[in-house]
DNA sequence: TGACATGTTCGATGGCGATCATACACTATT
DNA sequence: AATAGTGTATGATCGCCATCGAACATGTCA
């Protein structure tokens, strides 16, 4: 008797998702907030719309889609709310050592300074 | 009494290299292709035109720029020849892990034809 | 029923990156 | 010097993806 809203979650077998994917999931500065944050709080302890990020809940939704996809993120419906854990035995199964990198990864954003071409 | 080929050549310091910008540069399946072949081969011992890509050495050269600029690789001028090294134990010490799932993931991402040569 | 809360879907847009062809630079050889 | 081999720089194109606003769906509560 799962809801309507709950039965088109789909989650993902980790043993079908591509190296490709996690890393194309993993590199996007959003998704990986999204993954720190998860990491910090108890499982199923926050629902999407209680993140700290800086987009629209469009954006939002479509970023968790992704992570869903590529076995990151487990989701489950609770009442209007749509809560979160991040699947990190799975994952660590998958892809050894990957998902530490993000949720010890302390700088957030770009690179300070001093690749460009040319110099 | 670098050339002046060579002198333009900048290697990064690790410490400098963000996750962001290794997860970028790993996202892409030629860059990988070319690590997977480098990772195949002893040090110094392929140039860059040896690899076996479906792009043109333009792009292939824009693909090693961004190698390097990751801290994947080493390059060295010899003669008319750019050789290549992957900076593996510096690399494994700046992100444990990420270069091992690399090198031993064996489904290319898009199943095109046999991307790898040898096996 | 209505009002509100939470997410998703849809269509459009903007920017970035992968790719290419061409031209250029450097090296070695003749 | 002339030529051939190898890689880089430049400018353009194209496709994809992150993003948004608006409409919609679902669930809760008065």
């Amino acid at each position: 008797m799962s809801s309507a809203r709950a039965r088109r979650l789909t989650h993902t077998d980790l043993d079908k998702v591509s190296l490709q994917a996690a890393l194309e999931a993993l590199a996007d500065p959003v998704r990986r907030s999204i993954v720190r944050q998860l990491a910090a709080s108890p499982d199923w302890a926050r629902a999407c719309g209680m993140f700290d990020l800086g987009v629209t809940k469009a954006t939002i939704s479509h970023h968790f889609s992704v992570l869903r996809n590529a076995g990151l993120i487990e989701q489950r419906d609770e009442g209007q709310r749509r809560l979160n854990r991040l699947r990190s035995e799975e994952f660590e199964r998958r892809f050894p050592g990957l998902l530490r990198l993000v949720v010890e990864d302390n700088r957030t954003g770009k690179p300070t300074s001093g690749d460009e071409p040319g110099e």
